[in-house]
DNA sequence: AAGGTGGCTGTTAGCGGTAACAATAGCAGA
DNA sequence: TCTGCTATTGTTACCGCTAACAGCCACCTT
């Protein structure tokens, strides 16, 4: 018994395969994808060969013959906010079984970097693309537009996909929100969030609650930004700012769910009322919040939901028109009376 | 001034490039690349043909070409728990500059999955790859190992690394952990944590942490487990259980901070005196709790730096030595006494 | 016995780029 | 004017794999 002796200077290729089995280059290729009929000894001694030699098929050559690449393109704004790992998680559920994979690529809420991403990414000529958002730059729009492939934008639906969308609307979300906050009696109502000069979901879910808000002859008595920083910890901070500028304020509308825990956790430790004297709410569903004293009213995003139908249009399991809107669940929590 | 027609079925290569800008392919490609030398009016024509043709340039060809892949693998078990994102981080700030791309797979911290993960990753043939943990199924090693590109195993030191590793000595973690909490006085400690049939650095934690109680002859209490949900929801009722079970216990050590993070709020609620009567603490120093109403003990894992580190030398950019340790700072915040 | 037929394996010709080298032109110096 | 050199551009030969098709052989069929 000879101890495989692989040449540590070279990279292993299909002929190193077929010469240690004695077959062809394209019956090792075949045995390796499973494709095409090859008898079973063969079959064994080609994988036997591989094995032995510790072969990795070089997919970039495989790709370039075959044209077919099995990838798929995911471009998020963050990993770091705890909404887009569930994402993941559904394109990754659906995907699995397809033979298909995500590749992810961070924009950090950068339009540049987005469109350098992307870039870069349709270089690689995935399968398809994953994108969040409907607002991107000419550039880029322009590139998806050509690329030939499916492109599917999540999360949001109000604006013109390229291709496809998956998502709901933020400008419904909000709206509803503030109806709810209203329909409850809250009447000095203050908007907490991100200074977004990018997140247009925010920006939306924004503008709905305010047309909402004006509908019913309101309008916000108090707003507070930030930006970076432990979204916890800013929540407190924006919460105490608000409630020391603008005393006789009774409900805050958080844009996401980590900074109204952080408001939620300062209320309580302030012995504020809540939801009697003030009402909190926030945006996302975020599982975090199930560990809460108490549980801050919210929206769900459908997060899972988005991936996996965002993949399964990708993946052609589904022949989803242009929009697929989805409906986020109003959850009152314990912060609204 | 014609418009240019781009046959929407055809995918653009270079030789569209050079028969609209009239010159060879190779020039194309030169100027495309920044590489070698073209007169500025050849360059011009071509920069201008190609963004007309709006080509964006088949990297699976030129990688095939040149044997350069501007990728580096990244695998890690989890996006979920705030820890993976800041390496992340660390990794993007140092391979921005250098030409490099991140390109990231999740485990699950399951092995078979890591295996298939990394084998997939290797068939694109990457400058280089980051792993997390030491411990990898042999087949996963042989391939890392026979792959002739820098590997990088981060978050830990406790081992043999195949190539490099950077990261901390997590058992040396939960030993001075374990010191600190004895020198302030507690007595009855007990942990909890994930059910960690995979997550070998929490258990590498807790065996340091053991044995620095045994060196100061005590033992566990108590111990609890969990896994899946909601870290924040099950540190609280994991805490629940502990005291409800064991009364008398005068210390809670949890493996991760979000677990503690929840039991810190459950005792508060409970207006348990905190150090006094209980001591918490927790691993990783997330930045959530630095919102927490009281601070949670708490030891950094160091993870910007692992990042950064662990991409500078695939970067080459550090011609570190084998093993990189890196030394966490206890962060005794306000849950020991 | 000639002519299928199906199962298995091999051959050929690229995929779209790039490395390496060849070719050409323009120009200075001898 | 001729040589030598530099700056620029073109040509050739792959990179490692796969699609498409060709070849071969055993086994039927009629």
């Amino acid at each position: 018994m000879t101890k495989p002796t692989p040449d540590p200077r070279h990279t292993l290729t299909l002929r190193d395969v077929s010469e240690a089995s004695g077959v062809s280059e394209m019956t090792v290729s075949r045995v390796l994808r499973n494709r095409g009929d090859v008898s079973a000894p063969t079959r064994e001694k080609v994988l036997e060969a591989a094995r032995a030699l510790g072969y990795v098929p070089n997919k970039i050559a495989g790709a370039l013959a075959s044209q077919r690449v099995n990838l798929v393109g995911v471009v998020i704004p963050s990993l770091s906010n705890m909404v887009f790992p569930e994402v993941m998680t559904g394109i990754s559920e659906v995907l699995d079984g397809t033979g298909l994979q995500p590749v992810v690529g961070v924009t950090n809420y950068l339009p540049d970097r987005e469109e350098s991403v992307i870039y870069e990414m349709l270089s690689w000529r995935p399968s398809g693309m994953i994108i969040a958002g409907l607002e991107h730059s000419t550039a880029a729009r322009a590139m998806l537009g050509r690329a030939g492939i499916p492109i599917v934008e999540i999360m949001d639906i109000d604006g013109d996909p390229i291709n496809h969308a998956v998502g709901i609307s933020h400008r419904r979300a909000g709206r509803q929100m503030a109806e709810a906050i209203i329909a409850a009696g809250y009447r000095k109502i203050a908007f907490l969030g991100t200074q977004m000069p990018n997140d247009f979901r925010a920006k939306k879910r924004l503008e709905g609650f305010e047309e909402a808000l004006a509908k019913a002859g309101l309008t916000l008595v108090d707003r507070e930004y930030y930006s970076g920083g432990s979204a916890l910890l800013k929540g407190r901070e924006m919460t105490a700012a608000v409630l020391n500028r603008t005393p006789d304020v009774d409900f805050l509308y958080y844009s996401n769910d980590m900074i109204g825990a952080g408001g939620l956790l300062y209320c309580l430790a302030q012995g504020i009322d809540v939801p009697g004297r003030i009402g909190l709410a926030g945006f996302n569903g975020v599982e975090l919040l199930d560990g809460l004293p108490r549980k801050l009213a919210t929206m769900d995003a459908c997060r899972l939901e988005i991936g996996k139908r965002a993949a399964e249009i990708i993946a052609g399991k589904a022949s989803q028109g242009e929009k697929v809107e989805l409906f986020p669940t109003l959850q009152r929590g314990d912060t609204i009376r």
